[in-house]
DNA sequence: CAAAAGTCTACTTGTGTTATAGACTTTATA
DNA sequence: TATAAAGTCTATAACACAAGTAGACTTTTG
């Protein structure tokens, strides 16, 4: 049940440019570099990872002297699910509960499938954290563990 | 978050041991060919998964004429998390969250990382339903499901 | 126009998944 | 006691995919 380094990359990225958007509401811009030094991922991967979600319509950018990448949208309204989903497909462990990318698993009776029953409760788990998580949920509870521990 | 063939198939294979195994308490026996043949699996793979189970303490197996494999515990003592991590490995779904194969993930610092709090949370709602479900549970489930469509 | 930034596509490299092959061991029974 | 029916074990092939690298191109600012 991994999470790819694709995945992780960019989630950690949507991240980054949520956290400090939460002070000021203007939306903060960084940079490639920027986020690449700070998290410790390859530039040209990481690049490309941004562009998905560009295209995606999840950040905007701008091009040029003083371009960098911005969230599309307040914190609030990104998700980790519709982040996840464009970097490493759907949620679903096996195809026969996707919601998103429904495929026949191929078992005699999809009804009464046993493995079936199990994965399609796990992936309502999964989907019910990952869909109702938004980014400024996590800076808010990151936040709040900075204060526990002392503010820092 | 897929599912690996190895891990579906095993759980199918494991599925169909304890399905019969309800009625009477005897352990069921089934051979290789009789599971690939039912459930449309390679029976030369699934020789090597059962044999990982096997290995795993998970079923036991007799050789020979009239051999087979079986169940090594009551299905009710059988869940779903010790077949997946024998045949997927951990449910985590990155390293740093991981119980059974914790490792540091590289984030600066791993308390307020916002991605390994959410991450928890997707760890702890899987193994939840994983290590909670047992292969008697299913075949319970299943019968119920059976009834409820008119018997079949 | 030069430099700084994002865009886009192709390629490489390594690793893991999904098998397939075949020789070996154990057991029942004719 | 030979034979066939079963599981055991190890190696390796074929392929896909993940992760990363490269480089040429476009846009924007000063």
């Amino acid at each position: 049940m991994r999470l790819s380094k694709r995945g992780e990359y960019g989630l950690r990225a949507m991240i980054a440019l949520a956290e400090p958007a939460e002070k000021g509401s203007a939306p903060k811009m960084m940079q490639i570099k920027e986020i690449s030094e700070r998290e410790n991922i390859s530039t040209k991967f990481l690049e490309q990872i941004l562009l998905a979600l560009k295209n995606a319509g999840l950040v905007h950018s701008k091009m040029g002297v003083g371009g960098g990448y911005y969230l599309a949208r307040p914190a609030k309204d990104i998700t980790f699910g519709q982040i996840f989903r464009v970097l490493d497909g759907p949620v679903a462990p096996i195809k026969c509960v996707s919601q998103m990318a429904y495929e026949p698993c191929g078992c005699p009776d999809e009804a009464t499938c046993g493995l079936r029953l199990v994965m399609g409760d796990v992936r309502n788990a999964i989907s019910d954290i990952l869909d109702k998580t938004s980014l400024a949920d996590v800076t808010k509870r990151q936040a709040a563990v900075r204060k526990k521990l002392g503010i820092k």
